[in-house]
DNA sequence: TCAAATACGCCTTTTTCAGGCGTATATGGT
DNA sequence: ACCATATACGCCTGAAAAAGGCGTATTTGA
């Protein structure tokens, strides 16, 4: 249904990139956004935003860079979209701050209250470990054919 | 994470007040923009999309109007926001047409692919009629609190 | 002192979303 | 026959959000 934040692809790309890397190793955002093809700015906006909530930790100076400290099994697709997005919610009236014009004769108030939670629940049950190291996932995917 | 889009909200909006109507009774898409408040074109458009669906049944001239044809518990929220947005997948490279720039260096094809696939499983399972048609779900929802 | 890196705010461009307009067509009432 | 009221549909514009570039400050090792 929704497509997936272009931001949100970059910091997956990055963890990704970093997972695979030595325990402490670090890793510059110019090195993820030319390995990745990322645009850099945008690259090292979400790497900040991640080091701010300590899924990363990053090293000022001259050869500085980030290193991943949180175990990505215990990082929530929800947190980490929510940690770049801000909350997101499944409608206007359910956002921060939202002011939907129709809300005194919207008849769809808690169908929509109904969907946004399970669709945080979905998300909060897709760990960024299980989506981003898939060891044997081609044979599983090809049984489950 | 996703917010719902404006005119699959007209249509689930629509749907409930068709729902609640006596089996076989006309609704105007005027009738359904007043009462909601939604905007009529937007309305009549999303009216037009369901019905060439087959899931109402419109008959045109004076006095005529839409009703519903398909039982809402047979039609999932997937099949709703594809018939009205086309095919939304999850990231740009799967899309019809698609074509994104970094596809060659991106290292996150096959955890964007997984995600993709749980994602349409999830809006497949939701059906509009236990959506829409909330019996006693505030005391469901007691219970699990 | 310099080079390389993070940190951060602002701004423009691009893309998508939302919705209005015009017009054709169908149909029942008068 | 004519009109009022509906659906059907394509096009176009304006608003909103997403994407990303620019400038600059700060940190730190060589
Ligand atoms: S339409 Fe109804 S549900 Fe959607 S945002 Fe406005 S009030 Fe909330
Ligand atoms: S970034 Fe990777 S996953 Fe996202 S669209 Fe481009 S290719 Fe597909």
């Amino acid at each position: 249904m929704n497509r997936l934040n272009r931001k949100v692809e970059y910091a997956l790309m990055a963890l990704k990139l970093m997972a695979q890397k030595r325990p402490g190793e670090l890793t510059t955002a110019k090195e993820i956004a030319e390995t990745t093809g990322s645009p850099f700015d945008a690259t090292a906006r979400v790497l900040q935003k991640m080091a701010q909530h300590k899924i990363l930790r990053s090293e000022h100076g001259a050869h500085g860079g980030y290193v991943l400290v949180r175990d990505l099994s215990g990082v929530s697709l929800l947190e980490l979209s929510q940690l770049i997005l801000g909350a997101v919610k499944a409608a206007k009236c359910l956002q921060n701050m939202g002011d939907c014009e129709l809300k005194d004769r919207c008849n769809i108030h808690s169908p929509i209250s109904i969907l946004n939670r399970k669709q945080e629940d979905f998300y909060k049950n897709i760990t960024l470990g299980e989506l981003l190291m898939e060891r044997d996932r081609a044979r599983t995917r090809e049984v489950q054919a």
